[in-house]
RNA sequence: UGGAGUGUCGCCAAGCGGUAAGGCCCGGGAUUCUGACUCCCGUAUUCGUAGGUUCGAAUCCUACCACUUCAGCCA
C-alpha cells in the first residue's frame, strides 16, 4: 500500500525505508503541545508536518497535551489548541492529556527501570547536580547515591510519590554515563518532586516526570511511530532512544526525526515577549493582528490555506533558515485574491460633483472576477461621489493615468468622467472637483468609443457608510531581523517596537458592507484586503487591513 | 581532538556519479473597466574551501573553513 508513495522530503524517505525494512508498520504521529501559551506560525509548521505526513501514509495524528509541568500549564490553552487545529483544517484522531492518560503507566515503567538497575533515587540538591554534571569539555562525576541498593531506591521512589519528601529534595535519575560526551546522557533527571496543582490531575501527584523521560514513553504507550520535532531536540535523540530501549523495549519502537524550525525575519515569536506585550497593554491581546499567533493571524485576515500553502512551499530540511516576511504575504494575497469579495472603499475622500448629472442609478459590480459564479452586487452612481485623493493630481508624475484637471478617467463599473474644474476652500485646499460624465460610456454599454488609460474606484454619496480602518505596520522595526535575539542580548522592548504600528483611520465604503460578519474578507478595489474585526459594533464597523495589493505603479 | 547538526542563486529548496528542478524576491514585456490577478521572457559554466578517485563529481574519499546548537529538578 505504501509501494506507490513517492517520498517528497527526507522524513518521508526515512519512513519509506522503515516501512520497507519492516522497522515500522504504520505512520502514527502526534502533535504534542505543552499547554502553556498560544500557538504561533512556528508551531504551525510542526503540526502541518505531523498531520500531512501521517495522512500521506494513511495513518493518523493525535493531539496530545504534553502537560508534565503543572507550574506552567493551563487548561484554557489546551482548549485553544483544539480550536486552532480545527481552524487549520486538521482533525486529530484522539485528544489526549498525557497527565490523565499516561502518568500512572509512566510511573510503573519508572519502577521497573529502578528494578532493572537503570534508575536511582538521588539526594543531590539542584545545585549539586549542576556542579557534578561537568562541562561541555569535561566529564561529570557520579552522584554518591548512584549505586545505592535497588530496593532502597525503589522504596524511596515510592516514598517520593507518597509525598514523604519536600520539593527539590530528591529526584529519580537515569543511570547512564556521567562522562558521556552528550550532556543529555549524564544521568538525566526522570522525576522531580513538585507540589503544584495540576489543571488536569489536580493534587493527585506530587512527582512529575521530566520531558525527556515522559515524551518517549507517551509516544510508545500511544502507539506513535514517528515523533517529529524541531532540530533543538536532536541532541536528545540518543536519550529518547535510550529510554525507549530501557523503559519500553518492545518491537516497532517510535522513532524521533527532527527538522529545522521556521524562523521569519522581523517577527517576534518568543512566548515570554509576546506575553509581556500583552500584559503591558502594548497590543490588543494574544490575538493582536500584528502577532503571528494563530489567533492573531486569523484576526488579521490571513487564511488557514494561505498559512499552509506558505509552509508547504518552504520544503523540509535540517538547515537553518530565516524566511523573509514577504514570502508569507505572497500566499496571503494569493488566497485572498481567490476568495475575497470585491468592494469599493474610499480611504481618503475627495468630493466630486458630476455637473451634468442629476439623481442616481444602479451599477453592477462583480463580487469576484476570478470566480465565475461569485455573482454581482449593485452599487450606485450619482451626482455626488467620492474618489480617493491619490487618484487625482494637480501635478501628475509621468505615466500617471488617473484623474487630472482636463483629463478623463473611468469610474470602475460606471461612467467615464472628465474633470473640468477644481473648487477650492478658503484655506486653499480642494473643496471638490467639478466633473462631467460621458452619458454613453456606462460599463457594459459603452458606445462612446473613448479609450481612457485609467480606471479608479469611487463611492456614491447616497450609498456609503463611514467605517473605521485599522492599519498595521510590522510590530518590530525593520532593522531587528531577529527581535528575540536582540531582546535576549538586552535591547529594550520599547526600542525594538515600531512606533505607531497600529493606527486607525476612517473610510467610506459601499453600504452592503454593513451586513458583513466578523472575519468576512473583502478586497477594497485597488487598495488591499480587509477583514471585519471582532471589535466592530453596529454603529462602528472596524476593518483590519490584512495586506495591500501589489502596486506596480512606480513614480520615476 | 567535547558532542551533535548544517553549508547548492538575494531568501527557501530539489538533486542520491552522467553533465544545476521549482517557488519567493528582482528586472523586462503582453494583457487588463482592479497600475491587482493572469501570461510570457530573463536571472548559478556553478554547488563552503583545497586536494583526490573517475571517461565523467554538487553527488564518492581526505583535509580544512564557516555557521548553528547542547551544561533546567523547562518543554
Amino acid at each position: 500500500m505504501y509501494k506507490d508513495i513517492i517520498a517528497e522530503n527526507f522524513i518521508e524517505e526515512e519512513i519509506l525505508k522503515d516501512l520497507e525494512s519492516g522497522r515500522s508498520k504504520e505512520v502514527i504521529t502526534r502533535c504534542p503541545p505543552e499547554p502553556s501559551g498560544y500557538w504561533h506560525i512556528g508551531h504551525c509548521k510542526a503540526w502541518i508536518i505531523d498531520f500531512e505526513t501521517a495522512n500521506k501514509f494513511g495513518g493518523y495524528t493525535n493531539l496530545r497535551m504534553d502537560d508534565t509541568n503543572p507550574t506552567k500549564e493551563d487548561g484554557d490553552f489546551a482548549n485553544s489548541y483544539v480550536k486552532d487545529l480545527e481552524w487549520l483544517g486538521y482533525t486529530p484522531k484522539n485528544v489526549i492529556y498525557a497527565s490523565e492518560s499516561y502518568f500512572e503507566k509512566i510511573y510503573e515503567i519508572a519502577e521497573n527501570m529502578i528494578k532493572n538497575g537503570d534508575a536511582y533515587v538521588c539526594e543531590l540538591t539542584p545545585e549539586e547536580v549542576s556542579n557534578t554534571r561537568g562541562t561541555l569539555t569535561e566529564p561529570g562525576t557520579n552522584s554518591p547515591y548512584r549505586d545505592r541498593p535497588i530496593e532502597e531506591s525503589l522504596q524511596m521512589f515510592r516514598d517520593m510519590r507518597a509525598g514523604k519528601y519536600e520539593d527539590g529534595k530528591v529526584t529519580l535519575r537515569a543511570k547512564i554515563d556521567m562522562a558521556h560526551p552528550n550532556m543529555n546522557m549524564r544521568d538525566p533527571v526522570m522525576y522531580r518532586v513538585m507540589r503544584a496543582h495540576h489543571y488536569k490531575t489536580g493534587d493527585k501527584w506530587c512527582i512529575y516526570p521530566m520531558y525527556d523521560f515522559a515524551h518517549p514513553m507517551e509516544d510508545a504507550l500511544e502507539g506513535v511511530t514517528y515523533s517529529l520535532c524541531d532540530i533543538s531536540f536532536e541532541d536528545h535523540r540518543p536519550l529518547y532512544d535510550w529510554f525507549i530501549e530501557h523503559g519500553w523495549g518492545k518491537p516497532y519502537p517510535p522513532r524521533q526525526i527532527e527538522f529545522s524550525k521556521l524562523n521569519l525575519e522581523n517577527v517576534l515569536l518568543g512566548k515570554r515577549y509576546l506575553k509581556k506585550l500583552v500584559n503591558e497593554g502594548k497590543v490588543l491581546g494574544w490575538d493582536d493582528p500584528r502577532y503571528l499567533t494563530i489567533v492573531g493571524m486569523r484576526r488579521r485576515g490571513y487564511t488557514a490555506k494561505a498559512i499552509k500553502d506558505f509552509i508547504k512551499s518552504l520544503g523540509l530540511s535540517k538547515s537553518d533558515s530565516t524566511i523573509p516576511f514577504n514570502a508569507l504575504e505572497f500566499y496571503v494575497r494569493n488566497d485572498l485574491n481567490n476568495i475575497a469579495t470585491r468592494a469599493m472603499a474610499v480611504l481618503d475622500p475627495v468630493k466630486v460633483v458630476i455637473t451634468n448629472y442629476k439623481g442616481s442609478e444602479l451599477c453592477e459590480m462583480q463580487n469576484n472576477p476570478n470566480i465565475e459564479d461569485a455573482g454581482v452586487h449593485t452599487m450606485t452612481f450619482s451626482d455626488t461621489i467620492y474618489i480617493d485623493s491619490d487618484d487625482f493630481s494637480l501635478n501628475p508624475p509621468p505615466k500617471y493615468n488617473r484623474l487630472v484637471l482636463g483629463g478623463m478617467v473611468r469610474l470602475k463599473g460606471a461612467y467615464i468622467i472628465k474633470c473640468n474644474n477644481v473648487v477650492y476652500k478658503e484655506d486653499g485646499t480642494i473643496d471638490y472637483l467639478e466633473c462631467e460624465y460621458i452619458p454613453n460610456s456606462k460599463s457594459g454599454n459603452d458606445t462612446s468609443g473613448l479609450k481612457v488609460k485609467g480606471t479608479i474606484h469611487f463611492v456614491s454619496a447616497d450609498n456609503c457608510t463611514e467605517v473605521t480602518i485599522r492599519n498595521f505596520k510590522n510590530l518590530i522595526k525593520d532593522e531587528y531581523l531577529d527581535p528575540s535575539k536582540a531582546l535576549a542580548e538586552g535591547v529594550d522592548v520599547d526600542e525594538i517596537l515600531e512606533p505607531d504600528s497600529m493606527t486607525e483611520s476612517k473610510a467610506l465604503v459601499e453600504n452592503f458592507l454593513t451586513s458583513a460578519q466578523v472575519e468576512d474578507k473583502f478586497q477594497f478595489m485597488r487598495k488591499g484586503y480587509y477583514t471585519l474585526d471582532k471589535d466592530s459594533t453596529k454603529d462602528n464597523l472596524i476593518f483590519n487591513h490584512t495586506i495591500s495589493l501589489k502596486d506596480g505603479f512606480k513614480v520615476k
